[in-house]
DNA sequence: CGAGGCCTTGACCGCGGTCAATGCCCGTGG
DNA sequence: CCACGGGCATTGACCGCGGTCAAGGCCTCG
């Protein structure tokens, strides 16, 4: 598939990995399109695929006393995965949609960590993706932790401004952690 | 080392290693022992150690406009690693302390990862040990940023209870992301 | 016994939350 | 082509959680 190239080309600057270990990763791989807004993974499945984003824009939330509660986006190369909840083997209460068209890549974990077994490359390459996810959690932790609202915009708007242009407000305000409301007030004191 | 055997067995459970990485492993292994609030790793050195807790309680923690803010507690058998830095390889601005008197194992992190290459399954057990922190610390990221800082005690209370009994309650309070002062006063109001 | 660290308590305040009204944009059907 | 309805963003009024500052009690240790 054509449409594999980029993330592939991805993964080798992180890990080179033999052509062999390549040929059976791309046995595994499945390119799926989704519309604006289409539900890629429900809440309450457990989490037994991994994705990566080609291109569009992802994003993974849960719902909190009934709100939705966005906990991460996804842009190109960027791994999706639930991890609690693959990790753990225990259902997720989290789900992932598309938010614009979108093509997805789709590995089955259980294939895939089979595939760990020949091929060391492999279960390398996936630690350091786990890894950098890790690192970026960690990071989040300590923004939330503290800096304030506003702080913690900026802080967004430096690093992914593509992101609010993007992206509805209200996504944007639940993973900054704070009310549409209160992020619209934010936004406003500074025109 | 005698001290080793509860991190081995604990480790084989996790995921089994051939009897060769074991010794390899242990060579690497260093234990240390720390008194009472000794530090173990300074802020601003590059994290080149993996640490893992045999005994006592470690914490991590860096300084937030010149107040100490604890981001990690490590009882036996935890793993205490400067994910961000280690594998960043960038200078870090967090410490690690030992907040009784503890042994340490401390394992030189580049040699370890040279035994990846000749000792799969040590890769492996590594690679779940970062999927377990990772997995707990996107918990810890719901919890700060979803529950009210009373919330976060009580589930703290049920979850780890012989934590808030021997810690000084000034790091708890900054664990849970709050002042000492809010947290004393969590507590004094049920009783 | 005095000094310093830790915890508690009181007074006060501001950030960010909720609720509700209004404006704006866009897709759909008459 | 316009009218209507619904979703998103903004704005105002109000409030409460948790922060800061400061004082006071209680240990422990020299």
């Amino acid at each position: 598939m054509n449409s594999l190239k980029p993330l592939f080309s991805f993964f080798q600057k992180l890990q080179p990995i033999s052509t062999q270990a390549r040929s059976d990763l791309i046995e595994l791989c499945t390119v799926i399109e989704y519309d604006k807004n289409e539900e890629i993974q429900a809440i309450g499945a457990t989490c037994k695929t991994i994705y990566f984003m080609v291109s569009g824009i992802g994003r993974i939330f849960y719902l909190k006393g009934g709100v939705e509660v966005t906990e991460y986006f996804a842009f190109p190369n960027d791994l999706i995965v639930r991890a609690e909840s693959l990790f753990t083997k225990s259902p997720s209460n989290k789900a992932i949609q598309a938010l614009e068209q979108s093509k997805v890549v789709a590995i089955p974990a259980a294939a895939l960590f089979g595939l760990f077994d020949e091929h060391h490359d492999l279960e390398r390459l996936f630690r350091l993706l786990i890894q950098n996810a890790f690192v970026e959690t960690l990071r989040r932790l300590e923004n939330i932790q503290f800096l304030t609202a506003e702080e913690r915009y900026e802080k967004l708007l430096e690093e992914k401004p593509e992101l609010i242009h993007k992206i509805p407000l209200k996504h944007v305000a639940s993973f900054l952690g704070i009310t549409q409301v209160s992020l619209s007030r934010i936004r406003g004191q500074k025109r």
